[in-house]
DNA sequence: CAGCATCCTCTGTGATACTG
DNA sequence: CAGTATCACAGAGGATGCTG
């Protein structure tokens, strides 16, 4: 079970604000762990739903999400390799937390929709 | 209203979780939004409850969180100065959110708790 | 397909000192 | 008290090319 291995941490009572936040920090974790909620998906199309992201990135948010405990990396040994990574039960366990990112989000943010 | 200013964002629908993480990123923010929600703090108030803050750290995300509409500076013009720093609305409603990860947090983060 | 290795840039964060 | 101004740096993030 890793403790949070990044750094931070020097709040009272808001260090869990900080710790979780250290978890889903990164550039693509949010919304990665977001696209898995709906279940597993294989490394080319976590990609593809993320337009911009490159695969040195991914590989690299994942490879924390794996070792935060967040997310399962299974390999399988086939010719043209497959990757799944779905949610541990820790990583599905956040899905409120995100479900509350994304419902502030939808009700406060101006997105690309129009007026 | 400030449209998300940050530069990401090349999601989907996971958008709006990019998006949240987008205000609430910052290496402060986060527990800075959290004291807050418990009522108005002045500078050093806040700076008293974050450690490791710098000064120059602890403007600068307050300077961003209040552009993004979700704190409110109050100066008054007085010798000792004084800055007031509370929740907008657009702040406030980001409540459950934080509470999510405050309670996230609580329950699956092993922080400097004993065992 | 799902990476890894390199190289490079930029910005977030920190330390320190000064000011109205 | 509540900043502002500099200087400096680590590492997050990106671009590209190669591989089992």
């Amino acid at each position: 079970m890793p403790k949070v291995r990044h750094k931070r941490l020097d709040c009272s009572p808001g260090c869990a604000v900080e710790g979780v936040l250290a978890l889903i920090d990164g550039k693509w974790k949010g919304v990665v762990l977001y696209h898995l909620l709906s279940g597993t998906l294989r490394f080319n199309e976590i990609r593809r739903r993320l337009p911009n992201v490159t695969q040195r990135m991914l590989t690299n948010q994942l490879r924390e999400l794996e070792a935060d405990g967040l997310v399962l990396r299974t390999v399988f040994a086939q010719v043209p390799p497959r990757v799944d990574y779905s949610l541990t039960a820790r990583g599905r366990s956040l899905e409120p937390v995100i479900t509350a990112l994304k419902t502030w989000g939808d009700a406060h943010l101006e997105l690309e929709k129009a007026a």
